[in-house]
DNA sequence: TTCATATTCAACCAAATGGTTGACGATTAC
DNA sequence: GTAATCGTCAACCATTTGGTTGAATATGAA
């Protein structure tokens, strides 16, 4: 059908997406604690997360009532190759990235 | 306003905009030849280049009569950054990348 | 000047997106 | 059994997206 590409960076493309994926790097979470920072309904949240598993980039499984989601870190692997493809870019420094998600996650 | 995540990630969602990135890879364009190859009016063309330059991932410069596009891969190194947060990728075997690339233009 | 070429603009359209609300099914707790 | 919790579903809505067409603009060629 679609390319994955498509499906991927689509679903990159929304900045409510990118912060959860961002807070489940941290710890896999229940899908009522990712929508908790959130201004919006957990149905909502609930369509983000559906939209993030038909990506490929969160797996979610339910134990209980809850569902728990976890990253799928492998399915940005696509992306980041094609992307790689348009430049050599400098190797990645994880430290400012770190500092980056640290100060992305604090906005209590 | 927008975090420029959005805008790039977005204007890499569509196969149509991905294509003319690759084709800007081998060189410089103008807008009605980036056109040629694709089943869509000139117009809707015009649009996706909107888009890309919108985006930072063209340059288009007018000389005379004729609009050139060209690539600007730095660009693309913001979501590769952020991209490459979420996991150490193996590094990009960019004879593959060329292959795939020989494919994906060769639709003659 | 007149004509052709290169590109964009404006108006329009159908479909997709991102959100809401309220009802619903499943599971656990009392 | 009854009630509370977890999450999704369905219907709806406004906005954005990706395309069309036809007219307009800007430049170059005859």
């Amino acid at each position: 059908m679609s390319d994955p590409l498509d499906t991927i960076f689509a679903a990159l493309a929304d900045p409510t997406r990118r912060m959860i994926l961002s807070m489940l790097l941290e710890d896999d979470m229940a899908v009522s604690d990712v929508a908790e920072p959130f201004e919006m309904s957990l149905a909502a949240i609930s369509k983000h997360l559906g939209i993030l598993t038909r990506a490929g980039l969160i797996a979610q499984e339910k134990r209980g009532r809850v569902k728990w989601c976890k990253l799928e870190p492998d399915a940005m692997h696509g992306g980041n190759v094609w992307m790689q493809g348009f430049g050599q870019f400098e190797p990645v420094n994880l430290d400012a990235f770190e500092r980056f998600l640290e100060a992305e996650l604090s906005i209590d």
